[in-house]
DNA sequence: AAATTTGTTATATATTTTATAGAACAAAAG
DNA sequence: CTTTTGTTCTATAAAATATATAACAAATTT
């Protein structure tokens, strides 16, 4: 699975990293029961530093997306059904986004393909 | 039209902010051509720096929502079609939030249900 | 015309966030 | 036993966030 940092971005490191770790398993480059490399070797293949990859997972655990096992490893996470406190979450981050869809001129049909278009995106390939 | 700052919020005060202009926006509470508050009455109504509302302004600018007049005041803008660097911004915003939801267990028509349903609960009044 | 209000600009301070660096630790893995 | 692991700690630096105060010229109001 192939990673880019721009370290020149307005989105911080650890959360560009968050994010094409969460891609990678959504369009299934990464699979649940996969281990994430270990902080010091990512952190060396991105050429970034240890504790900003250390972020990401913690980031990654706080949403339920990995599970850290002490001293030994990081392992991405199956989900059958999406759990209330998360889904409260994604409601919470995508509602202002949306909002300015609307504002911006987007009927209903049109966030909604949208939104279409980005699964499909994700999923394909 | 009521604002509601929580400073406790891990969520910036500036976007907090932003956020509840562009929801208040959307369900119809302030309409395009209407004015804003000055920035000084607007923070001492909200308890909060004239900076922060300032930025605040800035942003929704920045976004094509408002248009600020120098010694004058900020205006609602109103739109038929959103532009195309608005739609590739929300893509870029929405993306990684969808790709958390599908990897938290969720499915297409999960996620198409949860945006119309945000959709219509920024519609209804 | 005078006074007030406007957004803007500037300086200053403080806290938090982000990112890096290096070192040390105990536990797990080889 | 050696290496690797995540964790913890200290330290530094830059950027973001928020507040405070002051001053300016232009616009608005009185």
């Amino acid at each position: 699975m192939i990673i880019r940092i721009e370290p020149e971005s307005e989105v911080p490191i650890y959360m560009q990293l968050t994010n094409q770790i969460i891609e990678g398993i959504a369009k299934g480059a990464i699979h649940p029961g996969d281990a994430l490399p270990s902080v010091r070797t990512l952190a060396a293949d991105l050429g970034i530093n240890m504790h900003t990859v250390n972020k990401s997972y913690h980031e990654l655990e706080k949403k339920g997306i990995i599970e850290i096992v002490p001293k030994s490893g990081a392992v991405i996470k199956g989900h059958s059904h999406i759990e209330q406190s998360s889904y409260n979450r994604i409601y919470n981050m995508l509602k202002p986004q949306i909002a300015e869809g609307m504002v911006l001129g987007m009927t209903k049909d049109e966030i909604l393909n949208l939104v279409e278009e980005i699964v499909n995106e994700i999923k394909k390939t």
